[in-house]
DNA sequence: TCTTCCATGTCAGGATTTTGACATAGGTGA
DNA sequence: TCACCTATGTCAAAATCCTGACATGGAAGA
């Protein structure tokens, strides 16, 4: 109460939206109406493209795998994972030979929707890019990264393999 | 204007995380995620803290204008607005003088639970800022900047022009 | 003055997401 | 073999958020 900044300020600002977490939250709330709006008119939401996009990259991911690269918990995937489908755009067997994840692949119509709405994304992350100096892309995305390590990031979806994500898990 | 051949992606990518539209949700989620377990020991959501945060700068702001500085809808902030004056953290006058928005501000509880919760987001800024190169910062913020208005942005809370932050007029 | 338009606050309904919990499958070390 | 641990899939309940809709208050223009 008496000693209004318990502690110091990251960097000079006395104004909340000028705060790094305020801009990042703008600039992602930002990405998020706009693919909500462009995907809306492919009957997608985002979370639905983006299993669909991970799909397609990496055929075979298990819901748990698919919800770490979507940023969702499980159970969410799971939702979105059943109306997928449902809608026929995805397909998974109800058992499997060795272990519990069911490996999910994409149908040929998922495929068909998926390069519907890949344009429709791919022009707004066009949008985005070229909104900034080409020579900043590469830093931008390297600070990016930064920033997500160094908050404990997300168990995340290595690249190379599934491996061992063995961090904290959303849920 | 649609070309038929498939939209060349914004920078070369085979991998869909190698995309910004990725990195920046990656970076937001894992905000998220630290904002939420950290102000969880506050008795605080994300947005419970930002309208907080945003009422102690700008005192006097109305449901609309905090919905737009959170980046939620009238109907979200409302239901927040709600569970925060219940608590006993802000107050609202039940009827203006003039014109409809209510002005909100801060209750001597509602500073002093801000002022807690304050360090414990502050810590985790510090985290995101302290992993990046000093230089980058004000070139990140920048970016970030460019990429949401380029995207539509929000309608947003303008920062420098438009009404003085404790008389804006029609309010 | 009157009409039109926009912004706001609010209600209702539904969709989405999360938290919490449980059972199962596989690996590890005693 | 057995106990222990982790990861996964799933169910149930609650919380959160959004879409759609409506009525009110004020400003701009005819």
């Amino acid at each position: 109460m008496e000693d209004r900044k318990p502690v110091a300020p990251p960097h000079p600002a006395e104004d909340i939206t000028e705060h790094v977490g305020y801009r990042l939250k703008r600039a992602a709330a930002a990405l998020r109406g706009a693919m909500d709006k462009a995907l809306r008119e492919h009957g997608l939401t985002v979370p639905q493209y983006a299993c669909l996009e991970l799909l397609d990259q990496r055929p075979g991911l298990s819901n748990a795998e698919l919800a770490r690269g979507a940023f969702v918990t499980r159970q969410s995937m799971n939702v979105v994972l059943r109306g997928l489908q449902e809608a026929g755009l995805i397909s998974r067997p109800a058992t499997t030979d060795h272990g519990r994840a069911l490996p999910a692949h994409l149908t040929a119509r998922g495929r068909e929707r998926l390069d519907a709405a890949r344009s429709a994304v791919y022009a707004i992350e066009r949008t985005m890019v070229d909104a900034l100096p080409q020579r900043r892309l590469a830093a931008l995305l390297t600070d990016l990264d930064r920033m997500a390590e160094a908050l404990g990031g997300w168990p995340g979806l290595s690249r190379g393999g599934a491996g061992c994500p063995a961090g904290r898990g959303p849920g």
